[in-house]
DNA sequence: AGCCAGGGTCTGC
DNA sequence: GCAGACCATGGC
């Protein structure tokens, strides 16, 4: 991997398994958002970048070098080779195939809070809808940014709200548990930073203390929000995956990057869903479907 | 119109 | 412990 500074731009170059739009559209973030120029512009903690993909070359807009190196290298997680992680899965057919699917999907270093906040916001939603409420959630509430959009509002900001002032998101019933958790973030209850090094078990207990945070809501935080590789978000669509293709649990090679191959497989069911149907003969079929790829 | 959405809570067995 | 109603909103 190379890093240059240009005049308008920062360039990464060497980049091996790293997909932009796959990373941007599987699911895990909800503020990267695909221009009609291919770009992608997105906010993460407080900055702004506006991405491109040519080939095996990343061009960062807008971002000095160092910030390149100080944030953006590291929130894309640029220096885990995720090949390996794909060698390691490809022990099992099912695994390579969804792998193969979209190897360049990367698992981003969100800001914790944002996450906790975005996760509760998806719960019984849909994709475009849970954008829609945290762009208003930003713009309402959070810091305008130089370049253009809004900071996530932190959880201090929203822990003295009550519930009508969120009316504005459309959020629904999920108004009042945004407030918990900002008030039991904002107040030190729950150190989320402390979540990083506790036992999973714990960290998995210690968020699920805040109402509308259940097990699938408590995964996603840890894997996307923490970075912590073992959590294993199950959803509807997951839930269905396992029965279907695990039914025995996921294979132990993928154990210790569970999130990775959980994300492999989300991308590749929801974009492959004959995969699921129930005389589509499994092994043998997305065997064939890999082929395709 | 009606089903469903990267679920969780609460109630009733 | 587990099933089932219910939750607020809008995309399709």
């Amino acid at each position: 991997m190379r890093v240059e500074a240009l005049d308008n731009c920062v360039k990464v170059s060497g980049l091996e398994d790293f997909s932009l739009v796959e990373t941007c559209e599987c699911g895990q973030c909800f503020r990267w958002n695909g221009q009609p120029d291919g770009t992608y512009i997105g906010i993460a903690a407080g900055k702004r970048a506006q991405v491109e993909q040519k080939g095996d070359a990343l061009f960062f807009y807008g971002v000095t070098e160092e910030e390149f190196e100080e944030f953006w290298r590291g929130y894309f997680d640029l220096d885990f080779d995720y090949g390996a992680v794909r060698r390691l899965v490809c022990g099992n057919e099912v695994l390579r195939a969804a792998a193969e699917f979209a190897p360049g999907i990367r698992i981003l270093r969100a800001e914790p809070w944002e996450t906790l906040c975005s996760f509760i916001i998806s719960q019984n939603n849909n994709i475009p809808r849970i954008k829609g409420i945290i762009e208003r959630l930003c713009s309402t509430f959070g810091e305008e940014i130089e370049g253009g959009g809004y900071s996530f509002p932190g959880a201090d900001r929203l822990a003295g709200l009550k519930e009508e002032d969120l009316a504005p998101l459309r959020c629904g019933f999920r108004a009042g548990y945004i407030l918990d958790a900002a008030r039991k973030v904002a107040e030190g209850e729950i150190d989320l930073e402390a979540l990083r090094l506790a036992p999973i078990e714990e960290a998995r207990a210690e968020l699920q203390k805040i109402r509308g945070v259940g097990p699938k809501v408590a995964e996603c935080v840890l894997l996307y929000g923490l970075h912590r590789l073992e959590a294993f978000p199950v959803d509807v669509w997951m839930k269905k995956a396992m029965t279907r293709l695990f039914p025995e649990g996921l294979p132990e090679c993928a154990r210790p990057f569970a999130g990775i191959a959980q994300q492999y497989l989300y991308h590749y069911v929801r974009n492959n869903p004959e995969v699921l149907e129930e005389r589509a003969g499994g092994v043998i079929f997305l065997a064939k479907s890999a082929n395709l790829v």
